[in-house]
DNA sequence: GCTCTGACGATTT
DNA sequence: GAAATCGCCAGAG
């Protein structure tokens, strides 16, 4: 079981909610748990990376439209992300404003 | 209880 | 426009 402490099981949960071909900013995710300012803390959680198959945290980019880095390789990141339909401009940016998902 | 690290953000040079 | 620096929060040692 999840040995994760209740913030990371919060950013787990908001993550897990994305819809495929849908992408959010770590951004909206501090903000949508309540602190825009644990940006960091949110991307620490991602970082522990507990469940890489139930989480889509390959859909959370950075606010600068880069895919930022993930547990498998970015490369890896920005593959998945095109697979479902997400535009990747170049060098890892892509254009997440268009297919942003934002939690409510 | 203090210090360092980290899948970041925004600002300044 | 790009690179570097500072600031932010939470967890782990």
């Amino acid at each position: 079981m999840a040995v994760l402490t209740d913030f990371e099981a919060s950013v787990f949960k908001l993550v897990a909610k994305i819809p495929q071909g849908k992408v959010t900013t770590y951004q909206a995710l501090a903000c949508a748990l309540g602190k825009p300012r644990a940006i960091r803390a949110a991307g620490n959680a991602l970082g522990k990376n507990p469940n890489l198959i139930k989480v889509p945290c390959h859909r959370v980019v950075r606010s600068d439209g880069k895919v930022g880095g993930y547990a498998g390789g970015a490369i890896t990141k920005v593959k998945l992300l095109k697979a479902e339909g997400v535009q990747v401009v170049r060098n890892g940016i892509m254009n997440f404003e268009k297919i942003f998902y934002n939690f409510k």
